[in-house]
DNA sequence: CCGGAACGTGAGAGCGCTCTCATCACAAGG
DNA sequence: CCTTGTGATGAGAGCGCTCTCACGTTCCGG
């Protein structure tokens, strides 16, 4: 009778069968493996070779279950709508993250819950302890599963700052510096009136791109009208409608920073229907440095946010905390660029 | 002295405790927690009373030790390059693939080797039977790990058919028959001189998105002339030159189909730049049915892959593969939706 | 009324590892 | 020469779980 079921590690070898080729006990092979100090130079190198010669790998479970550690952490993409799909954001913060991880041979257990149901599952699953720590991409305002994972005394970092009252060490990129770089430029570019695309106020991104707007305003002695405000849900289709409210109550307007590049391709859509030139009659700032910034007509001048680099700063954090090397709340922050393009040259550009 | 290092599943609840509250043995307290059927009624319930008042929750560690089980699969990207962070094919498909194991209740670990020693210890780590079985985004001919993966006798899906002499269970998307409708939907429209922007030749997906476009034109009578067929590499700016070049040797080209949205935004780009309408003059499809393909002017016509459904359809052939249910190898193909946009109108729209 | 199948349950071994503690060899100091 | 210290090594317990096996009970057919 052939195996049918395929279980086990088959005949993997074990500390055991390397102490034995070695000549030495199994709490030498493991010190050897665990690079402590105390084994003498000759004895370290025959089990060394040993191992080499046996292609020993430890059992991560046993190790697991005498330790307590689990030598993984757990990444939380807790997003229901499509949002975080439609830009490369999602996959360059896991590298990002991922590579860090790798350097300290740590797992990346990915958990993306998809229901309420799903998301009590997985913050069950985190606390259980099966993990040694979480990074959480957090969002929203009203996300449950933040708010029981910040309770309990998991090692946490969040992407992202926290919404309201939560307190938790978290990375960031700098939002609202990056919508006032944004709309310093458009008042640059000689623009007056000067419109925004906010993404929804229950999301910090959208808030803190929001505030920088208003910042830049500010700084330049323009009003603040609330007409030139209009709110999107970072999806092209959000970003056109909102454009047309914009529209519909200034029809001067000159300047539009929209808080996605969707949005902003919204944006664009809007303004070559109504007959409108890009950037001749209105200059137009996006959010992302997506794909979409590259292919739209003309091309989207956008906030180039560090991604991958807040993958590794998050994942860094988090070791930090799990080893307990640092068990203070952190915040990080992490500068953006503007990248220029056509959609925002100077008036009318030949 | 305060806990200095946060170890352990500090005072996590054990089979042994819920036993005694329960008043049975650790055994039987095992079988309800696995659902075996040999507990009565009685005992069951005594037993999963306690359990929840005790909020018991097995130590997986423990468990893979002695089962040889990890109760998690691996799932491995190993694209040095840029291209799957372009468009949103990768989250979608871990979509797909975490909502099918969650259901299942296996863990997902993310492996995203950046060089080739990650790509070695990868394949180490996932050969060592730390994963119960894995799936790997196969992308380019000469991937070592996938042929070091292959030998090895670990559960394995691809997704995305394999390079050449591999073989191996996979789930792919119709690429050729995509790519033939697209092509057909040209015709259909009154193209005759139709070209394609062709992926890299040593991907699956490249080589079979050519064979669809030659499908179509062998089917419909057309000439298949090699100067209507120019390489890129699925970037914008490798449609944008692979565009020129057929520019150059066929100036009468009235229809293109390129083999990603992002390379057909660089075709839109110099048909703009050479003052051709689309779909006017040269009608325009893209395939993957990304972001871009809605934002740029005019949008494009594309061909939709079902990438969710392909990543729940792969885990659920590697849960078969691991279960022993199938030992056979597997090929699942799914079928693609041609997304009809402004780029490809019929010929001199208003 | 008895033998034995069928079922429910418990005892206990052991998965592969780490870690504490005991042991041993050797060196240095009195 | 004996004590004490130091550093290298081994013995053994035990992490929390599953699984085999044995045992006791019930229930059937003969």
């Amino acid at each position: 009778m052939a195996s049918g079921v395929l279980r086990d590690r088959r005949g993997a070898t074990t500390l055991e069968e390397v102490a034995s080729r070695a000549g030495v006990s199994r709490a030498t092979v493991s010190r050897v493996v665990n690079g402590s100090p105390r084994v003498s130079p000759d004895v370290r190198r025959g089990v060394e070779s040993a191992i080499a010669e046996l292609g020993y790998v430890p059992n991560r479970a046993a190790r697991s279950l005498v330790t307590g550690r689990t030598a993984s952490i757990g990444v939380v993409i807790n997003e229901p709508t499509g949002r975080l799909f439609d830009d490369p954001f999602f996959p360059r913060l896991l590298r990002g993250i991922s590579g860090s991880l790798t350097e300290r041979d740590l797992q990346l257990v990915l958990l993306m819950p998809e229901s309420a149901e799903d998301a009590q599952r997985t913050a069950d699953y985190l606390i259980a302890g099966h993990v040694d720590g979480a990074v959480m991409v957090s969002l929203h305002d009203d996300d449950v599963l933040l708010s029981r994972l910040a309770l309990a005394s998991i090692p946490l970092v969040l992407v992202g700052r926290p919404p309201q009252g939560v307190s938790a060490s978290f990375v960031d990129v700098d939002n609202r510096q990056g919508a006032r770089s944004a709309v310093e430029h458009l008042i640059a570019g000689g623009r007056h009136v000067i419109g925004t695309i906010a993404g929804p106020s229950d999301m910090p991104p959208g808030v803190d791109r929001l505030a920088g707007y208003r910042d830049a305003l500010a700084a330049a002695g323009l009003i603040s009208d609330p007409a030139l405000i209009a709110y999107g849900d970072f999806t092209q289709d959000g970003g056109a409608s909102a454009m047309r409210q914009l529209l519909a109550a200034h029809p001067d307007i000159d300047g539009v920073f929209a808080a996605s590049d969707l949005m902003a391709a919204g944006v664009l859509s809007i303004l070559a229907a109504t007959g409108r030139h890009v950037p001749g009659d209105v200059a137009v700032v996006g959010y992302d440095d997506s794909a979409v910034a590259t292919s739209t007509n003309p091309p989207l001048t956008s906030v180039h946010q560090p991604i991958e680099e807040m993958g590794r700063e998050v994942a860094r954090l988090l070791v930090e905390a799990i080893d307990g090397t640092n068990r203070a709340r952190r915040r990080v922050i992490l500068a953006t660029d503007l990248v220029k393009r056509a959609s925002s040259a100077g008036r009318r550009v030949p």
